[in-house]
RNA sequence: GGAGAGGUGGCAGAGUGGUUGAAUGUACCUGACUCGAAAUCAGGCGUAGUAGCGAUACUAUCGGGGGUUCGAAUCCCCCUCUCUCCUCCA
């Protein structure tokens, strides 16, 4: 969420700003609103400052046996008056709030201006695509005979879901045990095991609700009728792991606070019909390590950058290339104020694709989750968050399958992952 | 699922229809003492918001929501969470 104080004071800024990110806010309708607010607002708090001196003045006479019934007569009125002001106060507070709420972060001062994922901005390259002499195939293909069954995924809940067996089920879990291992052996980071169920507060706090309601898994729970609080399924461990802090006042000392998890995501991918039909690459469930950071305010700029080289760290050491793309204004996500994306190479699509995803959202979530820290001056200031894919299992599992492929259809196990799979160096059929 | 107890400021913990934004302790800040520190003493110290250039004034806030009342931390209703006991269960 925005500072309100920020639109008020420089409205035509932040809507210049905004529109960069394609996100058109009507400053007008803002302005009439907000003036309106300010009327409303002072309107209802002297009726609350008459209400409150004259219970003041009925509690001083009875307490000295006087008669209260002149003072009674006077507050009489006041009741309804002050019911009307509120109400309507609150109306208008309501309408100002959702517009807020539906407002994405600013982009950060160091972010290409663009319309879409075309404007990116290449940072480096790491590492060189393998030159293969066979007719190559991709993960589908190669999955299949190791136990990658789709098949059965969709028998049991419909397409987009997968099933994995044997050698490629136990690639996968290989693959996550390193990634958590390494992050928080290595990185520093706290490793969580969190709910994959969550309340919808929690999705408020990191920015899914109220605007990504369609992108998320309800749940209800069995024999419930209704009245209860609405619960999702998480799309991220970013959730659970950022809003460990909501609503806590933090000691400075206790920043940074790294946390790591693996957990399934789920995603139902409305609006994505007919993108990526084949394989692995978007799917209802997937898993992920998520790396979570608590930060400084100050410190959010370098720990982007560190939270990034601890998602291509993972990416070198499974020695697959890969580059990092510093996205445009347009193409950013609606919490985030600087992203970079990590993009692996995937020899079956000649093309590099998304595995990572690592984020600055300022005090964006900071301010909707209400997570502050006393600062220097020993003021509560409110926190910035970060977050990062490190990685996404299922997509490196279809990098690994495509980039370590032999001519038989065999796959030769990244060294790192040998400890993990028995010390095989070789998955076959 | 059943029974009971409870959720108060950073933390601990009083309070019970009226001047209580809330005792007290602790933490924290300032000052005194000290070479310095500890201890001790004195003072200060919640958060969010509104109006104002500002001093300042005002409003809201005692788990969340609704109600009773001129007035609610305090009374009533609903929800939620925590704890204890029983039940169930992996």
């Amino acid at each position: 969420m925005l500072d309100i104080q920020l639109l008020r004071n420089d409205l035509a800024v932040v809507t210049a700003r905004l529109a960069e990110r394609k996100f058109v806010l009507d400053a007008l309708t803002f302005q009439k609103l907000e003036d309106e607010r300010k009327i409303l607002q002072t309107q209802m708090q002297d009726l609350q400052a008459k209400r409150n001196t004259s219970s003041k003045q009925i509690g001083a006479a009875k307490a000295k046996g006087e008669d209260v019934s002149i003072i009674m007569a006077e507050v009489a009125s006041l009741g309804d008056e002050l019911k009307a002001a509120e109400l309507a106060f609150a109306q208008l507070a309501e309408q100002l709030n959702a517009l807020l709420q539906l407002m994405p972060n600013l982009p950060d001062e160091s972010v290409p201006t663009g319309k879409d994922e075309t404007d990116n901005i290449e940072v480096s390259r790491w590492g060189t695509p393998r030159a293969f002499n066979f007719e190559i195939k991709d993960h589908v293909d190669l999955g299949a005979p190791l136990g990658l069954d789709f098949e059965t995924g969709a028998k049991l809940s419909g397409s987009r879901f997968s099933l994995l067996r044997g050698s490629v089920a136990k690639l996968h879990r290989a693959l996550a045990q390193f990634m958590l291992n390494t992050h928080s052996n290595e990185h520093g980071y706290e490793e969580m095991y969190t709910p994959y169920i969550v309340n919808d507060s929690a999705l408020f706090g990191t920015g899914q609700l109220p605007k990504f309601a369609e992108d998320m898994f309800k749940v209800t729970r069995g024999g419930d009728e209704e009245g209860h609080v609405d619960q999702y399924l998480i799309s991220t461990s970013e959730i659970t792991l950022t809003n460990t802090v909501a609503g806590d006042l933090l000691k400075s000392e206790q920043l940074p606070i790294r946390l790591t998890a693996h957990s399934p995501c789920f995603r139902s991918e409305a609006g994505s019909y007919g993108r990526d039909v084949r394989g692995l690459i978007r799917q209802h469930q997937f898993d992920k390590v998520e790396m979570v950071q608590i930060v400084h305010p100050e410190q959010s700029d370098n720990a982007l950058e560190e939270l990034v080289g601890h998602a291509e760290k993972i990416l070198q050491l499974l020695e697959l290339p890969y580059r990092k793309v510093l996205l445009c204004t347009g193409d950013m996500g609606f919490s985030s104020q600087k992203t970079y994306d990590l993009e692996v190479w995937l020899p079956a699509q000649n093309t590099f694709r998304e595995i990572s995803s690592c984020s600055n959202m300022g005090a964006f979530q900071a301010r909707r989750m209400q997570t502050r820290f006393k600062n220097e001056q020993g003021k509560n200031e409110l926190v910035h968050t970060l977050n990062g894919s490190g990685l996404a299992v299922g997509r490196t599992l279809v990098a690994v399958l495509e980039n370590y492929q032999n001519a038989d259809g065999s796959i030769t196990v990244p060294a790192v992952l040998r400890p993990y799979l028995g010390g095989r160096e070789r998955l076959s059929a």
